[in-house]
DNA sequence: GTCTATATCTCGATAGAC
DNA sequence: GTCTATCGAGATATAGAC
């Protein structure tokens, strides 16, 4: 579940169904800005551009507004640990999740906040909800984790602790977006040309994560 | 700054500055749960244990209360960047940055979690701070830049973006603190034993960043 | 479906007794 | 320095005209 369902206003003439959409993209930024609590239904009807009733016409309360955005956004999170599954060469299958976490977190940089805010919280229910993903065999969000596993037995990386390993490449591709506005102020490529900045910054995680820092005579040695 | 300065209303038989204190963190943790907007005035009061007027007799209210939180964590922000400038082996200066910063982080949870949510809100004003400290040469923030392109110059690691890596490095010791509910929900030893969790991450985020994934043998050919 | 006006409630802040 | 009581502002929610 990737898309917001239209309510029971929908009108054929998508006049409203425009206006009920543009209140929850607003939705959608406010709470990923300010959490729950902090979000004002004033703020997300001025980004809208609607007067503040309508809010409720649509969505009645803010507690329904905010299950909503959180049922969507809970889907775009699931979706995001997707990894196409296929089994060439490790550094092919690292390369492919890493370029396709990376465009999910950059198309849905509110559910990465939205996410982190929960977690803030102290809200288990993203983990309870991973966890059992995870705990599925096959399950799409389990398929790096298994390629991790085989390319482990095969003797194609070195061992690793695929859990830590996974935290690691996850971190590394998403905390920049949470971190966007110091980030610009310390990269100026980040602020000109940010696409540039993420490809650029693909491209070096992967690096990193797969050949490491040190020179491949001193790693030959070791 | 690291400490929180007492006001004007320490008394010397020490029971009043006992309660600003325990106000003061209560009202850490709970700025750092829920971000400026999102926290309660009632909340803050029951975990510090004391009713709701005594908050507004010590700080008289909440913006001011903010304020003092702010202004203690700025400190602890620019702290945690600090290098314990050392010119050994890149090895051995990697390792000690991630053992710094990652135990200071684990004493200072709270000011990771404000950090992330004066970013998430847009507020521009860390990255500013920031990017002035990463000016300045020799200031502690820099040290450890600085260590990555002697590093590079001497060909003691191969040639990286040390922006770059800076961020790459700080993510992957941050970014789990932060997402502490679901880490723990995935990884059985951060539930049963943190601090065990915590040094084997220390372990695994060097050997990754410094050896990488690749097999000896592979790199050997690259 | 959208607006104006207003009711209701939560939260921040103050007054005053002790 | 701490409590009870209360005020006033700001936020959510509803009523009713158009």
């Amino acid at each position: 579940m990737t898309t917001h369902e239209t309510g029971s206003h929908a009108a054929p003439d998508s006049e409203a169904a425009d206006t009920e959409a543009r209140i929850f993209e607003a939705a959608l930024r406010v709470f990923a800005r300010k959490g729950k609590d902090g979000a004002r239904l004033q703020e997300i009807a001025d980004e809208a551009g609607i007067h503040r009733p309508l809010l409720h016409y649509y969505f009645r309360t803010k507690q329904k507004l905010y299950e909503a955005v959180a049922a969507h956004m809970f889907g775009q999170f699931l979706d995001s640990f997707d990894a196409p599954s296929h089994d060439g060469p490790f550094a092919d299958v690292l390369r492919a999740f890493i370029d396709h976490y990376v465009d999910n977190i950059r198309e849905h940089q509110n559910m990465a906040k939205w996410m982190v805010a929960e977690n803030m919280a102290g809200n288990p229910f993203l983990g309870e909800r991973l966890a059992a993903a995870f705990e599925t065999e096959g399950s799409p969000q389990r398929h790096m984790e298994e390629a991790i596993l085989r390319a482990t037995e095969r003797g194609e990386i070195r061992p690793v602790n695929q859990k830590q390993l996974m935290l690691t490449i996850v971190s590394a591709c998403v905390f920049f977006f949470i971190q966007l506005p110091t980030v610009k102020m310390l990269n100026p490529l980040a602020r000109d040309d940010f696409d540039a900045f993420v490809e650029a910054r693909k491209e070096h995680v992967f690096e990193v994560i797969y050949y490491g820092l040190a020179s491949r005579e001193e790693v030959a040695d070791a």
